[in-house]
DNA sequence: GCATAAAGTTAGACATGGCTAACTTGTATA
DNA sequence: TATACAAGTTAGCCATGTCTAACTTTATGC
């Protein structure tokens, strides 16, 4: 162990270089992977009433082999996480029938797609085919703050 | 259910609009979100390797506790997490000790290094505020294609 | 050089998100 | 309308990633 030592270069870096994250306080590091981490635990959900809300609009109805099918999981993974949704609000669903969004999975449906939206014409705007664009964007969309997302628009938006 | 209703207008919205993620075959969907599920499982060694190549270059070692003290989780938490990487070929470790990268690890933190740069270096071009840009970086960074990468190089590149 | 503090490990719990196998329900058709 | 197939559910398994509590080892300081 070198605590001493560390003390010693960790407080020297961090005033030669205050800018840099490497420098600023290991709290502040961990908050980010915090928020990385919550982020992931609302992708799910997000992916999901994002897909049941374009289920609905283009069938009428969204049926768990539906999700399953576009979620490439199998039923009863989607099951288990019907049933999370659920508890959670933000979908209906009664025993053998389709899924139905509650108003809160709805609202968080129509800002999912906006966002995801955003990310695809920014992408694309930037050069991207339209094809790795929205793989890309998939992954992306869960990630992007608001202050970004209001770049991605302005860039999407100028002429 | 309404399946020959279905068909009907999948068919007929893939004939309007060869072009829309939403009109190509499920199978489409489900490819998208393997690879983001791919992806994640990716995410937290990529963070860790990253992290630790880091503290080593700093401090000419990489701790446990100062590990956890970055990541923001607990010292057991960090522990098996560095069995799973010591399993998968990505570090070294003798108990009690620091740990080390293998060959293997190294590379894949050098990797992983350029990319968060690039990055983060592309939302502040774009003009996001370099916290807010580290922030984001940290969630986006797993999620860039090549394509993608080569085009936020090149917008970063450009004067 | 020994006591204590710091770091590290182990054990065990829990939620999430995936799976297969087996069963039940609903639908469609022969 | 009876039956067979498709859809949905349940049970139970597994890996990951988090935690707390308790224990062991290492390092520090007097």
């Amino acid at each position: 162990m070198v605590s001493s030592v560390q003390m010693d270069q960790k407080t020297a870096a961090r005033e030669s270089q205050p800018d840099d994250i490497e420098t600023r306080p290991p709290e502040a590091r961990a908050e980010m992977f915090q928020a990385v981490r919550a982020a992931h635990s609302r992708e799910l959900a997000e992916d999901y009433v994002e897909l049941i809300a374009e289920l609905i609009t283009r069938f009428g109805e969204a049926r768990p082999v539906d999700i399953a099918a576009r979620m490439g999981v199998t039923a009863p993974t989607v099951a288990k996480t019907l049933d999370r949704l659920a508890r959670d609000g933000l979908v209906a669903r009664a025993r053998y029938r389709s899924v139905f969004l509650t108003e809160d999975g709805a609202a968080l449906a129509t800002e999912c797609r906006q966002r995801h939206e955003i990310v695809v014409r920014f992408l694309v705007r930037l050069g991207l085919d339209p094809e790795t664009a929205e793989k890309d964007a998939e992954g992306i969309e869960h990630h992007v703050s608001e202050r970004t997302l209001d770049l991605f628009r302005a860039f999407v938006g100028q002429q």
